[in-house]
DNA sequence: AGAACCACTTGACATAAATCAAGAAAATGT
DNA sequence: ACATTTTCTTGATTTATGTCAAGTGGTTCT
């Protein structure tokens, strides 16, 4: 749980006690290619720390899939609203690679907020970032152009390209396979 | 405070007192169309339910306005990551006409939270809802088109087109004023 | 009321991106 | 290791939308 330990901390100031009971209110779980983590129609009652691979997570609109997100090591994943709020969610959560995570149970999650202050702290900085996200990815898609997406993505995390097929990715930039393997190609030279 | 209280009602079984207790919280504020209910840079202190008139959201991106919502009567308006987590506010909200809005301080919010567990009920609907609203909002961009965003809004909220400039329109639904014409042409044959 | 401004529309044109179709490359299962 | 399937690339074409420019109608201010 190395991974998870650093993300905290590096967060928020924390004495060793405190972040070794948030640890242990964590478990592990592996995933396999294609597995799911959830699927539309259920309710959320789990938060997942990635400490290795990838999920994306997706719609079907149409009978088509439409990857909103893909969560790579070092990120939480959840379907944020059911999970807080225990709305329906509609959301699938897969893994895309072999997966390690570490886990942590509604139930759990609300003790903690309760018991450690430094949780509820970290669980807030999570939301607002996590809301500052949406707002940020809606922002980007209304007025930047499919090259520009593209290039912050790039960027941001070119180790994407590598290990995630590239049709979640132009998904998630809101374009066309096609379009992304141009896009990639001008990129190359 | 009518439209309020039935916002709240609605939403929730809730006993005279409470909702009284509720209403007393807030109070009525004017903004005439033009006036800021806040600006970029601000942290944001306060959370507004629109009782009359239209208000928009919007950020400045290389030099140019990009609206993000545009909020009507019976909807409530803040910067919400803002308001509930105290992080720098980068939205500005504007009153597109004149307005009328019953408005709640950050602190009578958390105290209300605390003594008042409908309002803790209704607030974390509203929450929920506002999350539903944003992944919606990019799910629709990431796949449909201009017609399809165009004639979904027109479903929704036909007066909107009658009382807001359509630029601001245009720029929510990521097109060019240029476009909403042709569309809104179209749509009228 | 008139001047100035602002918002919207329309047309001509340019461009970005989607679609369709075929083939190459890579991954997967046996 | 081979066959099969899936994923990615490429080219030709179409379509949707943006850009530029001009003109119209409406609103606001003095």
């Amino acid at each position: 749980m190395d991974s998870l330990k650093q993300c905290i901390t590096k967060e928020t100031q924390i004495d060793t006690s405190s972040i070794e009971v948030i640890l242990s209110s964590f478990y592990t779980r592996d995933l396999k290619k294609g597995d799911f983590f959830l699927r539309a129609g259920k309710l959320c009652t789990q938060m997942a720390f990635i400490d290795t691979g990838y999920l994306r997570m997706f719609d079907i609109v149409d009978g088509k899939e439409v990857t909103f997100w893909i969560g790579s090591s070092g990120k939480f994943i959840t379907s944020l609203s059911s999970f807080v709020f225990q709305t329906t969610n509609f959301w699938n959560i897969q893994a895309i690679t072999d997966c390690k995570l570490h886990i942590i149970d509604r139930e759990s999650h609300f003790t903690l907020c309760k018991q450690q202050p430094k949780w509820l702290e970290f669980d807030n900085h999570l939301l607002a970032h996590s809301f500052a996200l949406l707002e940020q990815k809606i922002l980007s898609q209304l007025h930047t152009s499919s090259q520009q997406r593209f290039d912050a993505l790039f960027k941001a995390d070119p180790q994407l390209f590598n290990h995630v097929p590239l049709q979640y990715i132009a998904s998630m930039l809101g374009i066309t396979p096609e379009t992304l393997s141009r896009l990639r190609k001008k990129n190359a030279n």
